[in-house]
DNA sequence: TTGTATGCGTTATCAA
DNA sequence: TTGATAACGCATACAA
């Protein structure tokens, strides 16, 4: 900055002004100035300017994992538009570790990020860790996994237990009687509303709710969702469908029983929660209760950049409670009545 | 840190050092002040140590997109690495585009990020910015898709031709004998290598190169793999197999064909290239030819980390051109002799 | 082993 | 409209 300065015969602080198009220089100078800079090829530091603004234009991103097909598509459209509206994204994974989810909060502070946006870990204890960045004056926005407890933060979900609801009616009005459902880790919010809503289907249409039925997950991974589907077929009365609170146990168990001999859908009807980019793809296509990633991606980001300028500019900022819709995909999995 | 100062009795710079574990402090005293920055919540500001050391701990990533198989899994394994090593990472998305890949280039030197680490973009027309990254004493290294020229900076690539190659003679071997590939932009080098890999196992066998066997993609969409296989079943003579430059449009070609009335793998055998999780899953199981992009992306974080410090120790540092062995994943779509 | 003083690159304050 | 200078939070050369 100082080279342009003396090339073009004026102060540091003229330069600095110019550079941040300060109105109270002179258009002309400004542009002169400007000039200068790009054929001097000058590029802000943030670093050092951020220590003055406390603004860096990052956002730290946590979740739990980032090779998931529903948590890449939401940093995709979350970097997507970041990127549209000038900031850059600090990505962090907790591999669902409560001291892991803490001590990259801690990074992201030190770092001094504009804000935090995070889908919590399944063995989250305790939000002291958020508690901490609102304290540094650092806003924090939750998305698809909250915290149970209340928060006084933004918050950004989908319509979990209506969904649930939903796809289980959905099996009902196809046929099926005998509906079993892979859950989720209930300690986590959507999971307990997706059981919940698989719940109040089937009390609705007087199906009795099994025990038996319902088999709990930690990971969800393609081996729990197989082995899941295999301790099921071998139940003395085993089910005829399945509900799967995420995608690739229902791939898993799609797959699974075929292999066993079964007809998809015509012995067992499956759909899943969230989707894969193949699910449509695939024979038999597999029915899904698809989230509206690529908007909550992008949601998360323009609220917490909403909130951030807000706060820069010393204004007041309500907190919102978002809750997206979804869209009930029916594919060949659970279509028994064709 | 001048709190700390203070209630520890000490100069700044004392606690400073003895932040820093520096040696020069007393044991005593270090432990004393470590204990009371603890017990104060103290964490310190990298914006402001990065101004004097010229580190930042964050390395930069670019790549075309994150939603990708591929590159999630590469990304996961990068910040699982860094986490490791003490390391955040900022993800930039090139979309492809030249112009959006020099500006998140030009971000992340802003940042001063501590080295960057990327695959170019389909059209990325010069490496003027990544020369000027060098110039700035920032490290660059480049995997999967590196530049066609020279550029004196490390590379990780797998073995694309040589893979290509057995691939295809895993089809010939098979008994298929009119074989087609869906070939990437081959203005990148991983692509073109792929062709040629596939054009030199057809020569070593004795089958014709047949061009209009030969189609060429930009994206390598679910839609252009289908719309490509649909073009091939209906050439007068149309191929008995396919071997595609990646996985998705493998898995659309296997369920288009599926759909038209064609049986996998005996009317047509079809591997692809890169893995989704769901290939091994779906029936028939998609063949392909697996990356190792765990261990790329931990490799490239951790090559990268070397060379960052080198760099600051000022010690010289010789580049490496690495380039890991695949794995070749027979399954159903593929094994006409069983 | 510790303290003092200065610098990193930028913005903000105050004066001109 | 511009300039001089302090300040941001930390690290380091030099002095003690």
């Amino acid at each position: 900055m100082e080279d342009i300065a003396q090339s073009a015969g004026v102060a540091l602080s003229t330069v600095s002004r110019a550079l941040n198009n300060d109105t109270r220089i002179s258009l002309a100078t400004r542009k002169r100035i400007q000039k200068i800079a790009k054929e001097m090829g000058f590029k802000k530091n943030i670093l050092a300017s951020g220590l003055m603004t406390n603004r860096t234009n990052i956002i730290g991103v946590v979740i739990p994992q980032i090779n998931r097909a529903f948590f890449s598509s939401i940093i995709y459209s979350m970097e997507e538009t970041a990127n549209q509206m000038g900031f850059s994204l600090i990505i962090c994974q907790s591999a669902d570790s409560y001291l892991r989810e803490k001590e990259k909060v801690e990074t992201l502070l030190a770092l001094n990020v504009d804000g935090i946006v995070t889908s919590i870990a399944v063995d989250s204890k305790d939000m002291s860790h958020f508690e901490r960045a609102r304290e540094l004056g650092t806003p924090v926005l939750f998305f698809d996994r909250i915290p149970k407890v209340a928060f006084p933060v933004s918050t950004i979900l989908i319509e979990d237990a209506e969904s649930a609801y939903q796809g289980t009616v959905h099996l009902i009005k196809q046929g099926y009687t005998k509906i079993a459902h892979l859950a989720g880790p209930t300690e986590l919010h959507i999971f307990a509303e997706r059981l919940e809503g698989y719940k109040k289907a089937l009390t609705e249409y007087n199906l009795p709710i099994c025990d038996e039925y319902i088999r709990y997950h930690k990971i969800m991974s393609h081996e729990e969702g197989r082995d899941s589907t295999e301790a099921l077929l071998h139940l003395k009365n085993p089910p005829n469908a399945i509900f799967c609170a995420n995608n690739l146990m229902a791939i898993s168990a799609v797959f699974h029983a075929i292999d066993q001999g079964y007809r998809v859908p015509e012995d067992l009807g499956i759909i899943g929660f969230s989707e894969e980019p193949s699910s449509a793809l695939m024979r038999p296509g597999i029915s899904s209760i698809k989230q509206p990633s690529i908007e909550m991606g992008k949601m998360a980001i323009e609220m917490i950049i909403k909130e951030i300028t807000a706060q820069s500019q010393k204004e007041s900022f309500d907190h919102l409670e978002v809750i997206l819709p979804t869209q009930i995909n029916i594919r060949q999995s659970s279509l028994k009545k064709g």
